[in-house]
DNA sequence: AATTTGAATTTTTAAAAGTAAAAGTCAAAT
DNA sequence: ATTTGACTTTTACTTTTAAAAATTCAAATT
């Protein structure tokens, strides 16, 4: 019964979500999982190869769920601006939500296995795609001016993503920043697109 | 004879500057400094209280020089562009030849003294009041829009140093990045002044 | 009195060794 | 094909120890 087996993947794929976005992946324990679900820990292992494997589904399906989620939420929308900031709201809202496994994944890369960065990197990618479908339509429509797209929209992600990195970056703690500083740096990303957007108008 | 202390004060502070700036903080002791100098250990003990002090001496002077090259390179350019322009090269000269003593102290911040933390933060700041002042002379000339120069510049800034830490993050190695990458931050830097401005214009 | 130093002391850092916890494996059971 | 309990291997965390570096200071020099 290939259904069962695959619900049961499921199931340890959400129940090691839970943990992973509350603890993050150092105080995970594959134990710990496989009591949540009382499992033994070895089947976890029959399903996932191993941990960071099982990390990187969790990665994986939560970045899936975003993209899935923005792209949604674009479908009605028609002006660059208001479908910028829909993903500003969107990528801020899932941050927020898994902070542990998206962000805090980030600001570790440097001692992730290349699996993890590749996956960081996928996510990145397929972030530029989407703002850059929302800058081609725009030109298209006749409301930005013709540019490179490929560029503008990468220096466009790296500056809201940066804006985001200059505050987070006294990480001494590794706790998660409060709202007020989500909040912050979400205004402050909006006003900057609304910049930038009025300086491709045609 | 103050003159002459004076003097000797400037010389540790300049040895120990290109100690720094080749080596990093960490990687360069005390006694090093005194041998280059042929001075004893002590005497740099007479001269500053301690390693860090003699460290956040050394951060200052350099941040003075940067801010008193810039203000300089200002004087004689009228439009934001071209000031813009400038401070994102100075400053990205700087960064080069100071690596150790500039970023990397930035990236090193979670572990620093709170003396040393609130050095960076006064260098923040007047790196924004020198932008803040490019905007505020192009609003009074008229060719920016009213618009509140604190939030401007800070949301500037924000961007501009924030996609160096994006691609700097993967900060693996502790090692100095190459040429080609602060080439390619200062160009993508370089075109987001140039929309950013854009979107400001009158 | 202000500078300067050699030698001594204290603090940090780094390597080694041991240990406990967690990751990962596997033969046997269902 | 799944599932597990028991077992092995790795990894992460102390603790220990030695060396290196920071810092102090009494005495010497200018």
């Amino acid at each position: 019964m290939p259904k069962n087996a695959d619900e049961k993947r499921l199931k340890i794929l959400e129940t090691a979500k839970r943990r992973f976005a509350h603890y993050g992946m150092a105080k995970t324990t594959m134990a710990e999982i496989a009591k949540d679900l009382s499992f033994s820990k070895a089947l976890l292992y029959y399903y996932f190869p191993d941990k960071n494997s099982l990390y990187a589904a969790v990665l994986e399906h939560v970045m899936e769920e975003l993209e899935e989620d923005i792209t949604n939420s674009l479908k009605s929308i028609v002006s660059v601006s208001e479908s910028i900031v829909i993903v500003l709201e969107k990528r801020m809202e899932f941050v927020k939500k898994y902070y542990y496994i998206l962000e805090y994944t980030v600001l570790m890369r440097k001692d992730l296995s290349s699996e993890l960065d590749q996956l960081l990197i996928d996510s990145f990618e397929s972030q530029k795609e989407i703002i850059r479908n929302v800058f081609r339509q725009g030109v298209e429509r006749g409301e930005l001016m013709d540019v490179d797209l490929e560029e503008i929209s990468k220096i466009f992600l790296f500056s809201s993503m940066g804006m985001r990195l200059v505050v987070v970056k006294d990480l001494k703690s590794s706790f998660i920043p409060d709202k007020e500083e989500f909040d912050a740096i979400l205004a402050m990303q909006k006003k900057m697109a609304t910049i930038f957007i009025r300086g491709l108008k045609a």
